[in-house]
DNA sequence: CTGTTAGCGCCTTCAC
DNA sequence: GTGAAGGCGCTAACAG
């Protein structure tokens, strides 16, 4: 790259204020041992020089960035933009460290898998304290630096993370259905790898079992937490030669792929079709109709991440468990009674 | 930070191939005159040792990481996802780049400069080839790498910048409302410090003028862009003794404020109040009802801003001005005639 | 084709 | 209280 204008350095500072570099460089770091007067004589040069310290180079030296890092499989999704929050909110709180957002998304698993790994790379043990991954599709990172992961992949043994209580959402999300007079639901599934779509499958499972229905393999659709595919697999259910009277997405932008689905077929929510779905982002009060779904404190994963990640990088020790956080049906107006259904 | 685990460095893997640093190197960097041999034996140890090159060392050295930064206003917002999103795609096409997002957010004007400022300097000249900034409250940088701005600060000339034709897009609105009969248009402004909010507010204006229409100040509230504000300036609008019968809120955020606060006024939408946005965030299709709005096609700021910044890198030179992108009403069903109010 | 040498900008001993 | 010297991990000449 072209660079015509040269950056200021510690050395222009200290030739400036007549010290040597390493008074300037314990002005910086707010060392002790520093007359007052040299500190703010130093301190006006730096502002008159507009001299910022460069990230690489103390990074280098130090090992200590005051940056963490926040690994994404998709960056436009809404998921990830409430996990960012979350973590922003925690590092605002804290008021110490800086966040860098790395993206990853790519739809075939295998390059978005190289990606993450490539994402972490680069700021492992380089310009970064520590990492947060969220939803990883790769199981195991070359990570050296404190890493913690929001959303498990199902073969991730050795990291920290953090995760909901999906089984309890989505038992309580099937409940509801079946509670409502439901005997044929839909299942549209998330990731396969990630934990939260086993569990999520599993609530639903046991939720059909609570009630002595079968697990019907034609009514559960593989997904991957996409609209999109939501949407392709919700044509596959309501093209059944007996479609569901309702369909339980694992997440919230399934269920909005569902409801598009829907309407293109003719079906009116809730009245010829109940929607749940799963996660509760803040568009899906706003969906029409309002969208009955399972709430995860999407946010608050973000923000206790962070909390464990920086436990981590302080203390260096960390129980390599999950943590969990509660969920909890939000009942609106997507779902209705199911009447004009066989009673077995 | 404790590290128990020291990293594998360029150092190690030369020693383990029997090679020097610099052969190592080469390789790293697909340089050409290494046998092929070497290069072989050296990348089998590069495997085996899962060593990965130190961005700071690269960078601190190099003064070239391949790497651009986004700063954003707020990360968790639509607009904001839809630029990240363009300029992923950006690099994903090219796949050489790859992108650091930093978040400067903060309610406080003057604290989100300090931030903002903060992020480039963090990246400047360090980590980062070059810098997209998207709806600066600053309005300059002490930045010595390459700067792109997305929706410029009214007060920003020295950088090329990529923006909307806010004003015809707000003209078209305007009228468009106009031409349903209104007579009496709320405004719901934006964040006032940018060229987005001042054009937006002219076209807004100049739609009221074509049909004789004066600027009434009341029906003009200030805003900055948030939900939560246009919430509120849309309960002042619908508090006033002759309330509007239609309201063109700067952007969809806005927009869904005020929806929000008709809606608790018992008003219905569209027949009791018009709303229009702009933007035309994907959300807003989905809003209840699915929302009129301007298009920009944010999606494509960042995807251009991308391509300039990647320019002024590899060309060093990019004439500094705003290089402009189309936008387009886009018509659905928040608003309708106007009946019930006076024919001048 | 490959090794040696010299820093990039900063922080950290160690002297003074 | 302050300066000098060394090195973090890497790349870019320059020799061979």
């Amino acid at each position: 790259m072209r660079r015509t204008k040269t950056n200021v350095t510690i050395h222009d500072v200290a030739q400036a204020a007549g010290v040597s570099v390493s008074t300037v460089s314990r002005v910086l770091n707010n060392k002790v041992d520093v007359a007052p007067e040299t500190f703010h004589l130093v301190q006006d040069v730096i502002g008159k020089l507009g001299y910022t310290s460069s990230l690489a180079a103390r990074s280098l030296r130090s090992h200590r960035t005051n940056v963490i890092g926040l690994v994404l499989f998709d960056i436009a999704d809404a998921f990830s933009v409430q996990i960012m929050s979350g973590v922003d909110r925690l590092l605002k709180e804290l008021n110490l460290y800086d966040l860098i957002v790395y993206s990853g998304v790519d739809s075939k698993r295998k390059l978005a898998e190289d990606r993450e790994r490539r994402c972490v790379a680069l700021m492992d043990n380089s310009i970064t304290d520590g990492i947060i991954v969220v939803a990883p599709s790769a199981a195991t990172f070359a990570n050296i630096s404190p890493l913690v992961i929001i959303d498990p992949h199902n073969d991730t043994p050795g990291y920290p993370g953090v995760i909901s209580e999906n089984h309890a959402g989505a038992l309580a999300a099937t409940q509801y259905l079946t509670s409502l007079g439901h005997r044929r639901i839909g299942y549209i599934g998330g990731r396969p790898e990630l934990q939260s779509s086993t569990q999520r499958l599993q609530g639903y499972t046991d939720g059909l079992t609570q009630v002595g229905l079968p697990l019907e393999p034609d009514l559960v659709q593989a997904g991957d937490y996409t609209r999109q595919t939501g949407y392709l697999n919700a044509q596959k259910l309501l093209g059944l030669p007996k479609p569901p009277t309702a369909v339980f997405a694992a997440n919230d932008a399934s269920a909005l792929g569902v409801m598009e689905a829907a309407r293109e077929a003719g079906l009116r929510i809730p009245e010829d079709l109940s929607v749940v779905g799963f996660d509760n982002i803040p568009e899906s009060a706003y969906f029409y109709p309002p969208l009955t779904t399972v709430d995860q404190s999407i946010n608050q994963m973000g923000y206790l991440a962070a909390q464990l990640l920086i436990r981590l990088i302080n203390e260096g020790e960390l129980e390599n468990r999950n943590y969990t956080l509660p969920t909890r049906l939000v009942v609106r107006e997507s779902c209705m009674a199911n009447h004009n259904n066989s009673q077995p």
